[in-house]
DNA sequence: TGGTCGACTTGACGCATATCAAACCGACCG
DNA sequence: CGGTCGGTTTGATATGCGTCAAGTCGACCA
């Protein structure tokens, strides 16, 4: 693996956080000066805008693997920017099972599951060590009576979080498992695109586990298709590591998404 | 079939509006006076608010079984709340493919997927003779900075497609044709319900092609689960007409929903 | 150094669902 | 009345993926 390779994959998995967050309350970081800021923020809000909305957002301390920031069933009361790590969501059905509704990287907002009825549908669980921004849903709500801007932004966020749904729900529906492998490294790779970091080299962040339940299918067909996939020259893959040899072959078998 | 049940599918079948819709435009209808009202408007808003909402909604004249309400790619202008029939959204994959996002009933929302980008990602069209309520936008947006609790319910909207969606991913995902097919059924008994008819007698309203697409199997299996369900004598089923006759199974074979 | 454990890979086999093909049925029309 | 057509049902066969089982690899620890 090569030495830029290795940078690209460090600065994927750690971010922005690793150094700002060894102390316990870390307040230094704000949304004017976050990295991420044009991500998870409107694009539209103005200077002074985003002081407001810096004031009601509360920055956590790192949430380590395995750690929970809500539950199933917890009362509502913000929703999360992710600022550094990956979140994972899921949902137990009433038999117990799992179902992993998304995974969340930087600059992405979850939790908005739970505003209709006050109470999340799922829970969240740091897949490494993470941090994340809570913004309070009541501030929010008053905030966004100020900034009408803010109001529309947050409209846009969950319409597209229904439109990613939508999504997934037409590959889970009517693909085959090689092209629900395939759009998902497309879709990370997209994503690590918008951070502005490598299209075609990262870490994937989660479990064979989670990718095979995510997709809805078996962990040896996760691996069998992965290696697969290594075998005719698509991608390479050690452990974690991905590297995307073929894009466009990649994008063939997905159905050019 | 029993007379009464002939009521109930007629009713479900032309609901409000085919009186109503005989002239060309219908402004007699209002939110206030809709027996749909408390499904699709917030239950807070007060009496005087709904006349308020009453003056941005635009009430169409019924939509032909096969016409269009949108095109994914239009520009986004409005969201919609049927108020009899049913409509259909899908999206179209770069390959051509369709694939079905959702069935809506009177008193549900839809169109919500336009509003990130200001374009439909799906098309709409009505799978029989239909009337829809039409909320622009813009005028939305500036009525829900006067109506907090209008905001609020256009927020819990959006979180329950969003908890919808994502339900309908677990589905998907994991759960074998028997699952599936059980499950539909009872979604669509349950909105029924939820509009005081029956939860056991209604009209299927769209075709078995179109239940297929959106459960991800073929017609074929959705043909076969269908007469094997009524074999076992859980349904009764003549074209359309489904009977619901071991409610108690159904549920078992969803998997306890 | 060897041992254990969890995550992953690989192989053999069976089943659920897709695919292919044909027949049925009601609606509409000449 | 017969003919055609779209939607649906039913049957025979093929296959993709799940299931079960065994094996590999790396991390951690005694």
């Amino acid at each position: 693996m090569s030495q830029q390779q290795d940078d690209a994959m460090n600065i994927l998995a750690s971010d922005i956080s690793v150094k700002d967050v060894t102390c316990d309350h870390d307040h230094r970081a704000s949304c004017s000066n976050c990295r991420l800021g044009s991500l998870c923020l409107p694009i539209a809000v103005s200077t002074e805008d985003i002081e407001q909305i810096d004031n009601i957002v509360l920055r956590s301390r790192p949430i380590d693997k395995g750690h929970h920031l809500f539950n199933q069933g917890d009362n509502f009361k913000s929703i999360f920017a992710v600022r550094s790590g990956t979140i994972k969501t899921y949902s137990l059905s009433p038999s117990g099972k799992e179902q992993i509704n998304g995974f969340y990287m930087p600059g992405e907002i979850f939790g908005m599951d739970g505003i209709s009825d006050f109470s999340h549908a799922s829970s969240a669980v740091a897949l490494e060590r993470s941090a994340v921004c809570e913004i309070p849903y009541d501030s929010l709500g008053i905030l966004s009576n100020e900034l009408p801007s803010l109001q529309r932004h947050f409209m846009q966020l969950m319409s597209r979080e229904i439109a990613n749904d939508q999504r997934l729900i037409s590959w889970l529906g009517k693909n085959s498992a090689d092209e629900r492998i395939a759009a998902l490294i497309l879709s990370l790779s997209a994503r690590n695109v918008r951070r502005k970091f490598s299209a075609t080299e990262f870490r994937l962040p989660m479990s064979r586990t989670d990718i095979a339940n995510y997709l809805g299918l078996t962990i040896e067909t996760v691996s069998r298709i992965l290696s697969k996939f290594s075998k005719q020259g698509v991608i390479e893959l050690q452990n974690k590591e991905l590297k995307i040899s073929d894009m466009e072959k990649i994008r063939e078998i997905a159905g050019i998404k």
